[in-house]
DNA sequence: ATAATTATGTGACAATAATCACGACAATCT
DNA sequence: AGATTGTCGTGATTATTGTCACATAATTAT
């Protein structure tokens, strides 16, 4: 059973909300969450109802609340150490992202075998691949994130569910065998790209035969 | 309308026949493209009968025949030039990324207000977004590629579109305001953490009452 | 106090997507 | 040639997801 799309909205809404806390707004409506993300508000309210959240009859939602609420539900209400599989261009750059500073999800240490410690605020340091078992038996980490060459990522993935790691998000391009009780997530920023070719084209040339059929 | 999912698999696929044709392989089957992927053999079937691709009644299927058929599916079949705005960590990690190289899809320069030659293979050159203007006119692109920080995504967003750019790929967090003719795709880094976090949640505690709740 | 207003919450309905079951057809075997 | 096998192709079926209409509660106005 996958939720997947009511995960990712549910996301969107904490995103949303974390905007309008920083802003110091205090009261929202599902109509204006809706303004902000092009989501129809009734597909909001619903999402809310599913997972339990519940606003005033009138007076919309409370923005503190409900951010904590939604929180709750997406597992985020808790410190959430990951590390970081893989240290090249983009490795340093999921190390470096902003946005990870200011929610629970942080990027503890890295491994690679070019090691050293990363300038970022706080600094994360880059240890040894051989180092991995060592690390994880000290440190309680359940996630990773996979930034490594394709061909290294399923024995990667092996190992490091070995080590518990239950978790993972994964950017090479090829899909990981996984035992039941962990999940992957993939993310093919070529897949992404294409995506958009894909709209682009069909917009530039409506009378497309494809397109025709599929409507 | 939104086939997003289609489009999605015919990605995967396409991915899987650039391996086989790496590999020198030369027929495949609905059956043995699942295997590598996991989706079902006849989800894969359905896909290429919707969007008017066949194989052979029993010979399965012809690797590069395949493979073009959906890259013209795909609108993969020529020279796709892409622009990428904001040249931080994200942006060289994204212009630098190899899976590019092999596709049709190109990084050809980058926007940044610090300028500079990227030392890719090839090399992107990078420059002061004062210049996207006269660089879109002597090159006709339709794709940017937005690494830029969330506060300036939109103004951006609304440059490009000025420009004629028609679809874009987003690694802000916020959703951004765009003409019903050109398509964004989001991508958030975060969001697909959190994912993670979700389903690993789930796991390992079944009995959690929002989940009773879905089931 | 009563009526009008404004949001929420949810069951009924509609649209979309995925799976299944089976027919068609080409290749191979006897 | 005829039977058998393996794989594709697709209409029918089922499951999932999203939308709509409206009942409900809280607030405000008269």
């Amino acid at each position: 059973m996958n939720y997947k799309n009511h995960v990712t909205r549910l996301s969107q809404y904490k995103s949303v909300l974390q905007r309008l806390v920083k802003s110091g707004i205090e009261k929202t409506y599902a109509e204006s969450i809706s303004k902000h993300i092009g989501i129809p508000a009734t597909q909001i309210r619903k999402d809310f109802s599913l997972f339990g959240i519940r606003g005033n009859k009138r007076g919309g939602y409370n923005v503190l609340e409900l951010l904590e609420e939604l929180k709750v539900n997406l597992g985020l209400n808790r410190d959430l150490p990951f590390i970081l599989i893989g240290y090249g261009n983009l490795g340093k750059a999921l190390a470096r992202y902003h946005g990870f500073h200011e929610g629970c999800v942080r990027i503890i240490a890295a491994f690679d075998p070019k090691v050293g410690v990363l300038s970022s605020i706080p600094p994360i340091p880059v240890y040894p691949p051989a180092s991995i078992s060592a690390f994880l038996k000290d440190n309680p980490v359940k996630h990773a994130v996979l930034a490594v060459p394709d061909d290294v990522a399923q024995s990667m993935v092996d190992e490091l569910y070995a080590e518990g790691i239950r978790g993972f998000i994964n950017f090479s391009a090829i899909a990981l065998n996984i035992p039941e009780d962990a999940y992957v997530n993939n993310v093919d920023l070529e897949l992404e790209l294409e995506t958009v070719v894909y709209y682009t084209k069909e917009a530039e040339n409506k009378e497309d035969k494809e397109v025709k059929k599929l409507v």
